[in-house]
DNA sequence: AAACACCTTAACCGTTTGGTTAATACAAAA
DNA sequence: TTTTGTATTAACCAAACGGTTAAGGTGTTT
């Protein structure tokens, strides 16, 4: 046939062998960690030769700085399209509330990964953090401050009342396995029961800083 | 000298270097995880030769379990201790959250260490939790229960209130590197800030579940 | 068809790793 | 004094590790 090429199938999946690597990194790392992955059981489960890892990134550090930028990223852009919504802050900590916590849930290896690596080595999110969740913070924090002087919620600390939220929405995923075991919940009733939370999480904030 | 034995100064720093590599082993866990963590690290920070700590505790692997259980069981007695007072409820939640926080802050690199091995290995903590933990929240689960039939504080599901307490008390102490950058803080600022916290979240968790 | 650029592989390499060994020091027991 | 059990070390080892190399494949350009 002559005319093989025109009938070839869209040709887009070009890079398939440095996103099947990507994804792959990904997994691992997010089980193992850093310091616990293994660039062969990287290549094993994209199922390619290891060369290829080093290929198209070059060293074990590199790959892993590309997924760490990445899923932060992602992450706190949508954290950032929560929290710029145009709603009353009352309405708008119950809109976050639930939605952070369904995003939280979808990608529940994050948590423990961020928290974990900048642990081991606070210094690398330094340069993603600046510009890109502190100009969100300060959206939400500037919030907080009218609504506090306008009095529509008791005078508190912007921060305290952030820090409280992020924490109230995300422990529960980051200390899972720790959750269940206390609680002895299996992997349904711990679902359900974070599917509960998006209510009373809500709830719990709401009712303890607004004025009566 | 014939009484050279009974001169001897006393004897019971016999284990010293045992002491000496679990103190090391430690530190260098706590900073590196399992995974990262290195022998010879450990055995240049304990200033004796590697091989003293297969002799001490055969693999890496046992000196890990050995210092994760007595980390636990340490952390979780002294968990008890704060929730078995005897006070009424709310006082006793205020009781807890503050020397919680302060018990975290004594021991701040806990948190991450447990959630991230826990993640890592879930199996591992099994039998630790049994009958240790579990007995002291069912406790605590009971007071709540009472206090809500009791009419003392609003309906709520025990173990959600249990989650909050902890989330409020453990996030911050965790995510200390991703809270600092967030709100811009330095290592003064961040103690006080969860110096303020002890104040903050107990008057946070009563305001909420108080009936006026 | 030759030249070129990109992808892929098997085999290889130097280093680091957890772990072992054989020899030694040393104090208490016999 | 000899024996015995414990503590300690330097040297060593096999396996696993991250990373490299050299060669070949494949489609595109010239």
């Amino acid at each position: 046939m002559d005319n093989k090429k025109e009938l070839k199938i869209d040709d887009n999946q070009d890079k398939s062998t440095e996103r099947l690597i990507f994804q792959a990194a990904k997994d691992v790392f997010h089980r193992k960690g850093l310091a616990g992955a293994r660039m062969q059981e990287i290549a094993d489960e994209a199922g390619i030769n290891k060369a290829m890892l080093h290929y198209y990134f070059r060293t074990k550090e590199k790959l892993f700085e590309a997924i760490f930028n990445e899923e932060c990223s992602g992450f706190f852009a949508k954290l950032a399209e929560l929290i710029n919504v145009d709603l009353p802050l009352l309405d708008k900590i119950e809109f976050f509330v639930e939605n952070y916590i369904d995003l939280l849930m979808k990608n529940s290896y994050i948590p423990v990964f961020i928290i974990s690596e900048m642990h081991h080595n606070p210094e690398r999110i330094k340069d993603l953090f600046i510009d890109r969740i502190v100009s969100v913070k300060h959206k939400f924090l500037g919030d907080i401050t009218t609504a506090v002087s306008l009095g529509l919620i008791r005078p508190i600390d912007p921060r305290q009342l952030i820090v409280n939220i992020m924490a109230l929405c995300i422990f529960p995923i980051a200390a899972r396995p720790m959750l269940t075991f206390m609680m002895e919940m299996d992997d349904n009733e711990y679902t359900e029961f974070i599917e509960l939370r998006k209510k009373e999480v809500s709830k719990f904030i709401i009712n303890s800083i607004k004025i009566n």
